[in-house]
RNA sequence: GGCGAAGUGGCCGAGUGGUUAGGCAGAGGUCUGCAAAACCUUGUACAGCGGUUCGAAUCCGCUCUUCGCCUCCA
């Protein structure tokens, strides 16, 4: 069996093999760190947290890179906008690298709690200037890049191939549809800027040969790709509002410096709207990921993410969201009724379940599909273990280690206890059960002696607390 | 204007040239003191119009609609 990708570059699935055997080398487009990340940093690090959770569970060995963005670009690639990161620090009135810092470390948490594994190594742009700046001298001294008043562009009409990721392969016809009276030292409009000389008030700021500026956006992906991965990678990752221009540019700047493929694999995630519209920053439409958290364990969003596939759109709403809390519980639920179980003499094949999940998963890391098989799962399980025979000690070991598999290490959506992430009890959990004992074994005399009234209110009330009681033929379970 | 993606049952969301996706919600049932859970049964959906085919929701064409990118962006 063989994993398929679906890669951006020649828009169909081809058959994944590394280019060294064994190892995978993979860069994903970490965040611009000016604000608190959102649920649509949450579906580009949570899918591809999978892919290379996947391709590890596959035998590889994954070298993982996803940058920070912590250089403020320009809203504009004119000589207008402004540097996000340096507006938010004027905004809180402190320096850029605080804004960048401080926003890293809420990323961070966030993806913590969405169960997202660390990259290897998450290099930070402003870390790399040296290294930037080296890619800038090769490129100007290989003919594809000019300096104009201590500005550094790339000249897009010195490489062939420039906008063959997104189709944009026709420059003149780009620039009907784009706003006049743009009044530029490039020589072509489509050229992009590789640096840029600081004005007064720009705070940061490094020496460069051209100029005292910072370098543009486009470029420290790719010097930093090269230097922790090489000059041709496996697998690029990002948003795909990014294929034009960002991943474009990357491939013009790199291969035109190196001569060699710079990507083997593109992979693209779509975005998630709301309402159809695409939810970002500047639309003002974002949905935080610590607001949500607040209501909504983090763990449900992971699963409601998973349940679709990355290159879908995926519609945020309190409904859906809503739909996949009730799912995800029904998996747990029956994680745990298979632990709680009493050991019986039922067997139960799953191995057509673990085949069509590897296949779901091999298939462009359909995640979806594999989603539903551990719903059939689940659903087998039950109704197994609602039989008088239960199932056997050897069996549910299989089962257990199956869902160990692919719902905790390959999903990330279950544990090993059956319990959401959240509950930060730990040392209150023991009294709390205690307690509940006490609560259980009185309401349990209470039924024996018909004391209906007393045994409901006892249910009734713990509800109204958080606490829910079902009775089940193996005993009384809480949640 | 250019480039690209998509329109699936009440909602979310996969997939595919002929066989049940799955989840949530709804209806009926089994179980239970009741409830909840679980299980069983239940929906015959694929924007519209043409075409190819023995057969298309799935391929092709056209139309309509939506979305993304062309400025920072996961």
């Amino acid at each position: 069996m063989s994993l398929f990708i679906y890669n951006s570059l020649s828009r169909t699935k081809e058959k994944f093999e590394p280019l060294h055997p064994d190892i995978v080398s993979m860069y994903v487009c970490g965040p611009t760190v000016y604000g608190h990340s959102h649920l649509g940093h949450a579906k580009s690090y949570v899918s591809f947290d999978v892919v290379v959770r996947w391709l590890r569970l596959s035998g590889y060995r994954v070298k993982y890179i996803q940058n920070i963005t912590d250089v403020g670009h320009l809203t504009d690639d004119a000589d207008e906008g402004e540097d996000k990161i340096m507006k938010q620090a004027q905004l809180e009135k402190t320096d850029p690298m605080e804004i960048a810092q401080y926003y890293t470390r809420s990323f961070y948490e966030d993806m913590d709690q969405l169960g997202v594994l660390r990259p290897n190594i998450a290099p930070a742009a402003t870390a790399h200037i040296p290294e930037q700046i080296a890619l800038v001298e090769k490129l100007i001294k290989c003919g594809y890049a000019y300096e104009v008043n201590g500005n550094v562009y790339f000249s897009v009409k010195s490489f062939g191939r420039y906008g063959k990721l997104s189709g944009r392969t026709d420059q003149e016809a780009m620039q009907s549809g784009i706003r006049v009276g743009v009044r530029s030292e490039k020589r072509e409009p489509a050229d992009f800027a590789l640096w840029k000389k600081a004005d007064q008030r720009h705070l940061m700021k490094w020496n460069s040969p051209w100029s005292v500026g910072y370098p543009g956006w486009h470029l420290e992906c790719s010097a930093m790709s090269m230097k922790y991965l090489g000059e041709t990678i496996d697998i690029h990752g990002g948003g795909m509002e990014n294929k034009f221009p960002h991943h474009d540019c990357e491939i013009a700047q790199s291969e035109a410096a190196t001569g060699k493929p710079y990507v083997r694999f593109w992979m693209h995630n779509n975005m998630v709207t709301i309402n159809g519209i695409k939810m970002g920053k500047s639309l003002k439409n974002s949905v935080n990921l610590k607001d949500i958290f607040r209501t909504t364990d983090p763990m449900v969003i992971r699963f409601f993410i998973l349940q679709s596939h990355y290159r879908s759109q995926l519609d945020y709403s309190e409904t859906a969201i809503k739909a996949s809390t009730t799912g995800l519980a029904k998996l747990h639920d029956t994680q745990r009724r298979l632990r709680e179980q009493k050991p019986g003499t039922g067997e139960f094949d799953c191995s057509s379940f673990i085949l069509r999940f590897t296949e779901a998963m091999d298939d462009d890391f359909n995640t979806p599909v594999a989603i539903a098989v551990l719903f059939e799962l689940s659903k087998a399980i039950n109704a197994a273990l609602d039989c008088n025979d239960g199932l056997s000690d050897t069996t549910r070991k299989v089962i257990e280690a199956f869902l160990d598999r692919a719902g905790r290490e390959a999903l990330g959506i279950l544990n090993q206890d059956g319990q959401s992430s959240n509950r930060e009890l730990e040392g209150s959990e023991n009294k709390l059960a205690r307690v509940m004992n006490i609560l259980l074994d009185l309401r349990i005399e209470a039924r024996k002696s018909k004391d209906f009234a007393l045994s409901d209110k006892i249910r009734d009330q713990l509800l109204e607390a958080g606490i829910e009681i079902k009775d089940t033929k193996d005993g009384v379970i809480w949640s």
